[in-house]
DNA sequence: AGAATAACGTGATATTATTCACAACATACT
DNA sequence: AGTATGTTGTGAATAATATCACGTTATTCT
């Protein structure tokens, strides 16, 4: 029974998508401390602030299975969630913007743990090219499509100044980057077969500051009634 | 008729808050660039991938209306979202860690945009304490106390490494610290009525991967059928 | 070994979010 | 002024997601 489980393509709901990155974050620092071997969907919903019943949903979309009064198995869920990611399998990107965000990126260790490389960093500003950022040097605009493609580059993070964004976009689009992660705060116009990931770390504070005006007006509203 | 809404808390669902964000960032630029005074629900809907109706339907929620064949009053409009997220309402906020990420984060300048102001950044290395990042000097953590009453910090940015991400949030929350704004890869285990937002840089890569992957597979499907 | 227990897996149900469909209405045109 | 047009605003219908409820099963206890 059950026997299209094994080869099929794993399908799920998108929100268990999102979910699925959270276990995988948790499950690598469980399998780090190694404190235990197994884990139950209770403790990880309270960790995730979520509910029990939504992570063994979420699970059984995977082949990995609980056994109950014990748990899951910790090292086999996060193989199979790393499989899933395709974090084996390494992807080269590259940084456009040498500064401040660009260089904290492009010295930041942790990218081999998901399977990612940043194979090279640029900048428009001749004062910087040729300069050291971390292990790389940094590149001019123009060598672009050299590093593109010979390491087969399909991703580029953007961490150019919010007014430089679209037309540094326009630029990849052209040179036929397939995905890009973009820190600036701006809204992107790419074609539809080009991939956008918006990381604006500002919108997070935009969260808390109205997650901090309810918790405020929660506690009035008890200290009124 | 409908004098409930006029200065009754507006109340909308998570979702639609999610993408107020995204018309916020959107509406900034826009205002920016003073190309046009209004917008239709089918502009905004193309740039952010989603469809008119939806854009519609999550206004439905605001104050502002639009006018048939003529769309929505921008500054009208980012006024009101302004005034929804606080924005003119500045916060104080802390840093601790002053490596890479931490650095960067205190050298933006765009948090004074949404109403946010770094007030002090903090490290554990004596080697870092004193050292100037940007127009602030690196204190000690020691100094957390007072800096947080003197300024009424609710919210901390903590960029530490993953190791230490854990101990410094307990820390935090002995000094009685509102809300974390996490940019470490854990998952931090804090009492419930203290506000995390996860901003792990990492996710966004994670999905880019599989989004990478779908349109390879899509790809494969098409060239085959 | 058999019973009791506690946690898993999942179909059924409830909730939340999106899309549809169309009346209402501002503007442009004749 | 009256008509045509295109877009808004929103209930109703549909779709997606989360929660509930409970049968199943691995483990522990007697
Ligand atoms: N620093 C942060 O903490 C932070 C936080 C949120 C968002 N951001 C966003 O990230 C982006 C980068 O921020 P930053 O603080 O690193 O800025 P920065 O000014 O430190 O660095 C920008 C770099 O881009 C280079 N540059 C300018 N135009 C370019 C072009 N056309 N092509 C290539 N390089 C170009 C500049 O020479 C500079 O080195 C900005 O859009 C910013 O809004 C940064
Ligand atoms: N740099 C990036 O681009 C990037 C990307 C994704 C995630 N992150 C995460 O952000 C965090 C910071 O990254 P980074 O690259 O800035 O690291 P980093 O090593 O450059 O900086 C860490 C800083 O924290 C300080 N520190 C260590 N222990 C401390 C403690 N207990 N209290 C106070 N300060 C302490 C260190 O002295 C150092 O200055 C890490 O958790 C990292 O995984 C960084």
């Amino acid at each position: 029974m059950k026997s299209e489980k094994s080869k099929e393509i794993l399908k799920f709901p998108k929100a268990t998508f999102e979910r699925l990155k959270q276990y995988h974050a948790l499950l690598t620092q469980l399998e780090i401390e190694q404190k235990q071997r197994y884990i139950l969907s209770e403790e990880i919903a309270e960790m995730l602030k979520i509910t029990p019943e939504q992570v063994r949903k979420d699970f059984s979309y995977l082949k990995t299975s609980g056994k109950p009064k014990v748990g899951y198995n910790i090292s086999e869920l996060l193989a199979e969630l790393d499989e899933l990611f395709g974090i084996k399998a390494n992807d080269n990107i590259i940084i456009v913007g040498a500064g401040n965000l660009g260089s904290a990126l492009a010295n930041y260790k942790g990218f081999q743990n998901i399977g990612a490389r940043v194979v090279a960093i640029f900048d428009k500003d001749q004062e910087k090219v040729g300069k050291m950022v971390g292990e790389l040097m940094v590149l001019p605009l123009k060598d672009i499509p050299r590093v593109v493609r010979r390491f087969h580059v399909r991703t580029v993070a953007i961490c150019v100044p919010e007014d430089a964004a679209q037309q540094v976009a326009d630029l990849l689009v052209a040179y036929g980057i397939k995905a890009i992660w973009n820190f600036s705060t701006r809204i992107l116009d790419v074609p539809n077969d080009v991939i956008v990931q918006n990381e604006d770390i500002t919108r997070g504070l935009l969260s808390i500051k109205h997650m901090l005006a309810e918790s405020e007006k929660r506690k009035y509203e008890n200290s009124e009634v």
